[in-house]
DNA sequence: CAGAAAAAATAAAGTAGTTTAAGAAAAGTG
DNA sequence: CACTTTTCTTAAACTACTTTATTTTTTCTG
């Protein structure tokens, strides 16, 4: 195979903040579950308690939600190597008010939310670990969260695509205004007023 | 005093997600450091590499940037009991874009770069409690950068009445604006609308 | 507590982004 | 590879929000 073996994926990630031994290896590998979805399928609808926190080893996720007036809002693509899921309901147990679905054919490895627990207790440098995937995601999030009150759609777009090129041309356009916060029309008319340039 | 001591305050918070013995409260007593600002003083201003991570125990912080048109943008606001800073800048120990600045006399808890790291080193358990206060962050923050493309600035200020009631009534219109994104002309619109109703 | 400074309110004109609609291009499916 | 479905483009009318300007109200400071 080309691609380097789901499991050597999610250690390398992991070894990023944390060594493990041999041992330590084997145990975390043991409390993950393998998963796919094929292209639009469902991976996780509203109103479910989000039972597992994901990390995506092929293909892509999309994470978003519908308004009252039926728009999408994306929240994240998740592609190889990305970590996702609905944290709110994966940490407090109650429903989620997200859809997950596979834009690819899509291939993920999964831990349960007792088997999370289990992971801290066991190997508890799995906390440090944890605490640094998520200090980083929320450096990205507030940095985002900023972006979306203080910057224009075009200058969103151009940070997006800058940051995922490699997201920006898997996806559709409709998708990528979802998560820009735009509409697909506008989207297109920033697109040709920019190559106009 | 009526206001419980600020190190009972700390501990109270570090409480919520991990148990310390005597001795570790003393040791993390030990790491932290007083400081103090008057009204209008700055914490922290852009260029400067964050030293600290605050904890405020008294007043309020307000967390902000200006855009390239000189358009104030505020992150946060922290009261009593919140922890604030610029964790880009103080992870990377790279140059903070942030200006952190006093809106009343505020006192606060830092802890420094090199007492963080210590702090994992001597009481790992810290691992713990700063996964899942970023955790927790990271899931309002994931709310916030959604709700700031998907709903109007009336729907995002009603949703800041209603999460902070205490704060809104401390801080002024215009700072309130700037946190929502909006000029401060148009949320006085916004009330005077809602005023009407 | 008086004078200065900052914040808030109101209003008119302007712009970024939406809505609706219709045709062209691309992609999915048998 | 033909057919259906979805995505993308373009454009005109519309709305949420900004800009600029002026007046009123509140807050700060000596």
């Amino acid at each position: 195979m080309d691609a380097p073996y789901k499991y050597d994926l999610i250690l390398k990630n992991v070894g990023r903040f944390i060594e493990l031994n041999d041992s330590e290896k084997d145990l975390f590998k043991s409390l993950l579950t393998e998963g796919s979805a094929k292209r639009k399928e469902f991976v996780m609808q509203p109103g479910e308690i989000t039972k597992h926190e994901y990390y995506v080893t092929k293909g892509c996720l999309k994470v978003y939600s519908l308004d009252r007036n039926g728009v999408q809002h994306v929240s994240m693509f998740a592609i190889e190597d990305f970590w996702t899921g609905d944290m709110a309901s994966f940490m407090l147990q109650q429903p989620s008010t997200y859809y997950i679905k596979a834009l690819e054919d899509t291939e993920f490895l999964m831990i349960s939310k007792s088997n999370f627990e289990r992971l801290f207790k066991e190997i508890p440098k799995f906390e440090r670990f944890y605490r640094n995937l998520y200090q980083r995601s929320l450096v990205s999030y507030v940095r985002r969260t900023n972006e979306g009150i203080s910057l224009t759609a075009e200058e969103r777009y151009e940070i997006f695509l800058n940051k995922y090129p490699h997201i920006a041309n898997r996806i559709t356009q409709k998708d990528l205004a979802a998560y820009l916060g735009i509409t697909p029309e506008f989207l297109s008319m920033i697109r040709s007023k920019m190559s106009k340039r």
